[in-house]
DNA sequence: GCAATGATTTACT
DNA sequence: GTAAATCATTGCC
């Protein structure tokens, strides 16, 4: 069962963030299916310095997140690595999730081979799950009810099971990079780490 | 048009 | 722990 648009839209990013714990990421790349937990989350605010589009800093990059909730955002970092972003809020209010680390459910076999290593070292991070599910930057914009990219409801995790902590890789934001805005599930061998 | 830089990963000391 | 790899996007000329 997909997640509703709803889920995307009207409800505070963290919020969506800590939500999308636990839930299944499925693609269809290249005719390959691939299904994995998130097990990893960051959440992204316009009001925050973090953010692409910081105080509504609108680029041909950001614009994405300026539409309404429900649809990917996905960019290039470092000239290499893809990371994957989802969306949320309405037209207008640029918020997104990053998916920072995934559980491999289906097709670990494939997720091997584009990544060429096997183990946790698969998706235990923003540009490694990208990689591994298929997720290219020319699929930034499509929508997550689709058939390509798409999102279903997983396992319930309880409150005492996540982790929210500060947020990885924006020492530039200065203080809103001490918003516990990164979530986790707690004792997860997938998570991501330095 | 051109130089600077980053929501990372990996390898090396 | 530190540093290099590597290029799309960005901002300035």
């Amino acid at each position: 069962m997909k997640l509703d648009q709803n889920f995307y839209c009207g409800k505070k990013v963290e919020y969506i963030a800590k939500g999308l714990l636990g839930k299944v990421l499925h693609t269809t790349i290249e005719g390959i299916r691939t299904s994995a937990y998130i097990v990893e989350t960051e959440a992204y605010s316009v009001k925050e310095k973090g953010c692409h589009a910081y105080n509504y800093k609108r680029t041909n990059r950001t614009g994405v997140m300026f539409q309404k909730g429900g649809i990917a955002y996905v960019y290039v970092c470092y000239g290499i690595h893809h990371l994957f972003n989802v969306v949320t809020n309405i037209e207008g209010e640029p918020e997104a999730v990053l998916i920072r680390a995934v559980a491999p459910i289906v097709g670990t076999n494939v997720m091997e081979k584009r990544r060429g290593v096997k183990g946790v070292s698969l998706t235990s991070g923003p540009g490694k799950l990208s990689s591994a599910l298929g997720i290219h930057h020319s699929h930034n914009g499509i929508s997550l009810s689709g058939n390509i990219i798409w999102i279903e409801e997983g396992m319930e995790i309880e409150d005492r099971n996540i982790v929210s902590t500060t947020r990885i890789g924006i020492d530039y934001a200065e203080e809103d990079a001490l918003l516990p805005w990164r979530f986790y599930i707690r004792d997860n061998k997938y998570i991501s780490k330095r």
